[in-house]
DNA sequence: GGATTTACATTATGGCCATCATATTACATG
DNA sequence: CATGTAATATGATGGCCATAATGTAAATCC
């Protein structure tokens, strides 16, 4: 079983941070031991210290990988309704608040899946700044998102429309099974295409 | 040191809730252990499953107990403003979005401080259903917070502002010690001014 | 006031955790 | 091809957890 190759190596290595970006958002980060973050990269826990220097290195890591598959979805999602602002928000709030991504927590929004974890790490945390960054790069997206023909979206309605994006999400996870979390969505997706 | 009247065990029951419903806003369900929390309450873990089937029933009376808390707070302040909405309004922001409530989880809204720990109960948890019930109170005392001399209202509106409250919160928590802790805050404030 | 119940403390159990130490084996380098 | 080295596996360590069993003394009940 021991040993593989340079290459190979590295690629186990991603293996290991993308199972992280995905079981971490899905689980939480006291939710998944390094054991069980090993076997879904078809590993054993052994070796995970000779990748990383400890649990919290990676759960930065992972949150910083999240972040950047996140903004690649976005700038997709931009060039792919280049020049119709209306179609484009109208795509990105249909799924933002749909029910899938309710529902995927593994692929969904990194802001709305770590918040809660992150805001009770200690202030130096790598795993704090790495959030902080993704936050800013979202709220950077997200008045590219909101700018229609007239009007460009400031950062200040960018940011108060990013923390009802993110809260409505997370309260619609809390409460999916109970009507008010459905209700929720259709709540955040009207203002939002009101805004 | 053992036997308690019927009195104090009583008693010692409501500060384990109490203890309870601030540790667990405090540092997360799964942050605090049955020990620390009978510690708290000044007690020994033992006595813990005479009072409380498991500890996540305990988890469920908590929450309810700090929704309700913030019932009779939120009431207060609507009778405090009696009359005068528009001071009622800026009385309730200017505390939600202020910097002593995200520095102060273990007091603070109950939605925000567990609404990412509820996200991941499995569907049957009874904490789901006592935060649900809570955020369902939420929603209808926001609506009695927002309605203007002229304007009642309606659950959408509320709903959606519920949203944007808790994710703002939670977010500038999660990014505290970065410059956009507080500009969260403070676009939130001024969104919800502006509604 | 004696018997019984009960609230809590002490201690035990079994499991899982993060991390480390060691062993094994194949790659990499000469 | 030989040797050192690196990647991973296996196993160990010490700790903390939720929960349960047992002990003990005071409160309640008759």
């Amino acid at each position: 079983m021991p040993r593989a190759s340079r290459r190979e190596a590295a690629q186990h290595r991603e293996d290991v941070v993308e199972a992280a970006s995905r079981l971490f958002r899905e689980h939480g980060v006291a939710g998944i031991s390094v054991p069980a973050l090993m076997a879904e990269a078809g590993l054993t826990h052994g070796g995970f210290y000779g990748h990383f220097k400890s649990k919290e290195a990676l759960t930065a890591e992972a949150c910083v990988r999240a972040f950047e598959e996140k903004r690649e979805e976005y700038d997709e999602l931009i060039a792919r309704h280049d020049g119709d602002r209306e179609a484009l928000r109208q795509d990105f709030i249909a799924r933002y608040t749909g029910k899938g991504h309710r529902d995927a927590f593994g692929l969904g929004c990194p802001a709305a899946a770590l918040c809660g974890d992150v805001a009770r790490e200690s202030p130096k945390s790598p795993l704090r700044a790495s959030f902080a960054a993704g936050l800013n790069m979202m709220a950077e997206k997200m008045s590219a998102l909101l700018s229609r023909r007239k009007r460009r979206f400031n950062r200040e309605d960018a940011l108060a429309q990013v923390a009802m994006l993110v809260g409505g999400l997370v309260l619609a996870r809390a409460t999916k099974g109970d009507a008010i979390s459905e209700e929720i969505l259709q709540s955040v997706r009207s203002a939002f295409l009101k805004a």
